[in-house]
DNA sequence: GATGAATGAGGGTTCATTCAT
DNA sequence: TATGAATGAACCCTCATTCAT
């Protein structure tokens, strides 16, 4: 049992790693299995195949809970909230942030799957947003252009290899949330 | 009007358009010549291979020059200028932009060309930024927060399929191009 | 007797056959595999391609081992020895000795590793000619044409299917080996 | 005219050398065109094709001319005659011989043109062996084995980058032939 | 006469997956 | 349960050749 409980996790923590490298697919299972230490089969045993593989490492994942969100009736707060979870998951987890935004960026079988853990907390944010305006906190013109710069602001990619020589972090978790927070509230042209 | 050039730009068109929809290694190089019209050898014999057709997508593509911009000595005018660039970009060739994206988000054997495209771009900016803090314009205490904040929003993908149904775009291009760096600007804390 | 078995040595008959016949370029992956009965990717697998299965042809192959032939120290016995090995390896292993004839007449790079194996061999005749004349066995004036001529009788492909009509063997092993390195002795000059 | 010659020389002069050193499949056309300065399609204008360039080099060859040579009736000496020319091509003409050495150890749709040249050679060569063993010249029992024997050493090929650090040529040409013939015909049992 | 773009067959290899053990 | 040999489809690329210019 011990052994197999760990087959299984060495898989999906070299899946992980790799995907998120590499891409979905330039990453061959070999390669994964190869990582992972154990052998060629186990995917198809443990996961049904390379997509069943994917699909799993977003099994035990939730990337926004309306239920347990809706008692903040505030929109201020509850944008708060949420935008704290999504920009601070990329400090917890951002190799599946990464696989996250590759699926995003290009079109595969495996979008939808992606899409419906995703939709949710954007269709909260673009409540949120409205409401904000509704309020009075907010000024804009368009809630399309709003919510696209959320969304950029909240997802993209920092850790990024891509970025060295640019940007390079030099900053905590807590710092980072809070004056991007702080820039997207502004931007949004909310002031306290 | 030789049978080349349309051979050649057909296979580009193709080429693009589908590494855009879905990314370089879900494409095969049968499934351009397919949607080009031409054989299968044309690619070998116009670019080299499918690294050279890739790499050949961007060969009359300048993103951003420094040269011809360092002209304008005002930081605010400078940056709006260069954001300008960047967001209308999405609207003059998107799919370009989007197989960017793709890119940017993993890593590959084209990484570092794509990357010599883009950087310099992402210098000028970074540089702005800071002229603007100095010179009292741009409020933020980390330059890595506010440069990640000004790149997340101008490379964002916007009409990304992906978003179908949480954002459609209705707007033009100026008016996005207006707004969109209106909130930029206003995150970092210019008033005008 | 596991299948594994079956399939690689089934390959490596076939591919020895073939390149034989036909020369290493000449022999396609796919021919090899359908005169072996087995599937495409087999040679993959098990040699990690047609140029590993090449060399797995020479993997348990010793054309000469100067370690176990060094006790005999009379140059005339010595040399008798490595040549009665030499000459009798083509009715041993035909196919074998063709293919490093290829090898011999044409740059490749499967050279290098044929050479390897030859080598050791070719370096012990020589000596071995050496001494022979040193001690007034054999009358010859350069040693580059008594090392040509040796190298000729001993490794000239008989059973070649390109000398059909003009010489036809007729002959056993033992009176092939016996009769050739005779005309080699005298050739050289000795006599018993 | 005189371009047009050149071209043809110019492409049957790098197809002798790339066919010498690489062999016919392992020498591409483009190899050829590219090595010789001219156009892709010049190979097919001036020989059909690239088997059509490979035998047109032995278009003006003649190995051997029996016609010619039958007017010598002594054995010995047309023995002597007939060695002296297949030796000294080496050393008037290497890559062709080579190029002959590689299709006699591999069999190929060109082979039959080939033997057509060397044939009547050899067929000249066992008939004077045989009647150098009637006349009491030559001793040997098994015409099998006298034919491979003399055959071996004069088809031997000698200038070969193969044998680098084994035997290194340091003699003219006359006293190769010379040597090489005594070594032949003293392991026939001939004294002079 | 000479060019080079275009062709299609076939090359070796990699891939995720299956299945007997 | 776990293994790894075996599969066949699909991959990109190279080839000699053809043909309009």
């Amino acid at each position: 049992m011990s052994r197999n409980q760990d087959s299984k996790e060495n898989i999906q923590k070299a899946a992980k790693r790799l995907f998120a490298l590499n891409g979905y697919n330039a990453t061959s299972t070999r390669d994964i299995v190869s990582e992972a230490g154990v052998n060629i089969s186990a995917i198809a045993y443990h996961f049904g195949g390379k997509e069943g593989l994917f699909l799993s490492l977003f099994n035990d994942f939730v990337f926004w809970d309306d239920a347990e969100a809706d008692s903040i009736k505030d929109p201020i707060s509850a944008l708060q909230q949420i935008l704290t979870r999504m920009i601070g998951l990329r400090f917890e987890d951002p190799e599946l942030v990464t696989i996250l935004q590759q699926e995003i960026v290009v079109h595969s079988t495996r979008t939808d799957a992606v899409k419906a853990i995703l939709t949710p907390a954007w269709i909260r944010i673009r409540s949120l947003l409205e409401q904000g305006r509704e309020a009075g906190y907010f000024q804009f013109h368009s809630s399309y252009n709003a919510m696209n710069f959320v969304m950029a602001v909240a997802v993209f990619p920092r850790q990024n290899p891509f970025f060295k020589g640019v940007v390079e972090r030099n900053e905590g978790k807590e710092a980072v949330i809070g004056e991007t927070i702080g820039l997207i509230f502004r931007g949004l042209g909310w002031s306290d």
